[in-house]
DNA sequence: CTGAAAGCGCTTACAG
DNA sequence: CTGAAAGCGCTTACAG
């Protein structure tokens, strides 16, 4: 059964194409008649017209799609931020495609591709480690783009970001006002920008309270090897002669398998150690001490991400915008 | 900064776009000189071509894309099922484009017409209650899709699903097994069919170990009201004089509330209340007792899914196939 | 080995 | 108020 065109509902009402586009549309409203208007609409309707996006596409330059690429949808950050961004996309009629790079250089540079192939009218992009040539040449092409969640400092571009210097500075500064003197960090090892952040801001809210930054009360590990790498961390941080009082996670994934380890330890939260973790996870809730945390602005940072991509898509001189939100620090039994 | 086409590139070289179409595409591999060849992928690289797939699809009338609608990305299991999706599409060389339905019939529809108009080649789709005419109509349309999750006993489609039937009688049987009579089940006031056979399945394993199937021990609540309903099913199911022992879940959102409800209530688990629920989440890995679970075979769900949509796709005359895949029964401490 | 040409299904400036 | 026509960027059957 072929798909019904223009020209279908044309020929069978008697006229051209072109009028049936303009009814179909809503254009020059008022200036065609009535009657012809009704019996095309009517047609359309008995025919099961659909528009052909592609054909359309084609056209007017203009997919109405925005390319998303984050880590990993199955990661409830992630999820999150697909749904949101989905919804406010939705708003404005701009429909989602998607890819999860996880945080593979090369299979990032695969999707985005894909996307840019496929005409998305933006693109909002969660970029891993070693892509800043990529990001560059985006720029050069005047695809318009927003990063979320990271950036790079080097490179110029619009971007939605957590302010996680500030965050974990804050997150640090309630454990030490809480009593905790020997603090420990578990964060990955990474170039990435807001991470570093992470750990600097941990370290400077530790400087800033007068207590000496311990080399190894910083522990990274690498997201291949997340597991054996967190645990070997609580490992280290609980034994020798000054365990750790207090523990700060730099992602929900190594918060995950750290307090799994805890857990198994039979350490007493908060008792023995105390907690808090970046992102929020509904996977702490029923914890029997439920993770103090830094809640990300996830609503926010998808709307904003997608309302900076629209401007841009309309107006590609636009100013580069920077946004940079606060977290807010959730604080729970884990570190009371 | 125009975008540069086959045209431009056949210019350069002083070609037709017919070759350099060839050429690109590696038809008519070894009927084309190779001092050409080489002069067209050196022009194409220089001047930064990429294929309009726009263009393409509409002259090829395939644009490799697949549609999905799920429930809501944001639920764990609805990532974990696009996560899968997502890698299984791009092995093909597909891209997905997605939806999240909210389980509302009126977004569902306005996300079909979306997909279809963006003429993905075919859909993957967790249907909401009351869409079974939209169903009829993707039929007749002759549009490829398989449902995922759910379907429509009433209506003869390809789909993957998990056996509900079987696993909520083996969840149910586990707990008679271990001991429990006074066994409740909370599910959701739902006409789909894969919920109901949630409840048929606890009723029948409770008949069959000849367990009299009272009528209040199966509580329904409605989506809209999660929270509340199940925290009152839950008060339900412990006052009177015969409170339930065990108590089974027709999904994680359910158990997730239900379990802070009980938590709250500082019952303990499972001296007090044993517990089973459909679903994995690691939402109940930290709990004290993690929570004895269905597991769906969920990259076995999401591979099946696509494939069965590639042969659709490809011979629109390929028969109907209805899988029904088994759970498995993940035993932990909430019911030992 | 290579090219001219048609056509996918739309939109839209132009003409009447 | 309406239509003829060009063209978006590809692919591909056909011809030479």
């Amino acid at each position: 059964m072929k798909k019904v065109s223009l020209k279908d509902i044309a020929a069978a009402v008697g006229v051209s194409t072109a009028l049936v586009s303009y009814v179909l549309n809503n254009k020059k409203e008022g200036r065609i008649s009535k009657a012809v208007t009704e019996k095309i609409r009517a047609a359309a309707i008995a025919m099961n017209y659909r528009t052909n996006q592609i054909a359309r596409s084609l056209k007017t330059n203009k997919t109405n799609t925005i390319g998303l690429i984050l880590a990993d949808i199955a990661n409830p950050f992630s999820a999150a931020l697909a749904r949101v961004i989905e919804d406010a996309a939705d708003k404005y009629n701009y429909t989602v495609i998607f890819g999860s790079s996880d945080e593979n250089p090369e299979k990032y540079r695969k999707i985005l591709d894909a996307l840019i192939n496929r005409q998305a009218d933006g693109l909002i992009l969660s970029p891993p480690e070693h892509a800043e040539a990529q990001v560059k040449d985006l720029q050069q092409q005047q695809i318009p783009f927003v990063l979320i969640d990271r950036y790079f400092p080097g490179i110029d571009t619009s971007y939605v970001v957590l302010d996680n210097y500030k965050a974990s500075f804050e997150a640090t500064a309630h454990l030490i006002a809480a009593g905790y003197k020997r603090i420990g960090m578990i964060n990955y090892a990474s170039s990435l920008f807001h991470l570093q952040e992470r750990s600097r801001g941990y370290q400077a809210a530790l400087t800033n309270n007068k207590i000496s930054v311990k080399k190894n009360y910083l522990q990274l590990v690498h997201a291949s090897n997340i597991k054996e790498e967190t645990e070997a961390a609580v490992e280290n941080f609980l034994s020798g002669p000054a365990p750790v009082e207090a523990l700060l996670f730099g992602s929900n994934i190594i918060a995950m398998h750290a307090v799994k380890y805890i857990n198994h330890k039979k350490l007493k939260v908060p008792a023995d150690i105390a907690l808090v973790c970046f992102d929020e996870t509904d996977a702490f809730d029923l914890f029997y001490a439920p993770l103090t945390c830094i809640k990300q602005p996830v609503k926010k940072m998808g709307e904003l991400a997608v309302e900076l991509l629209l401007e841009n898509i309309k107006d590609s001189h636009v100013k580069i915008k920077q946004l940079t939100l606060d977290g807010e620090l959730i604080v729970r039994a884990s570190t009371i």
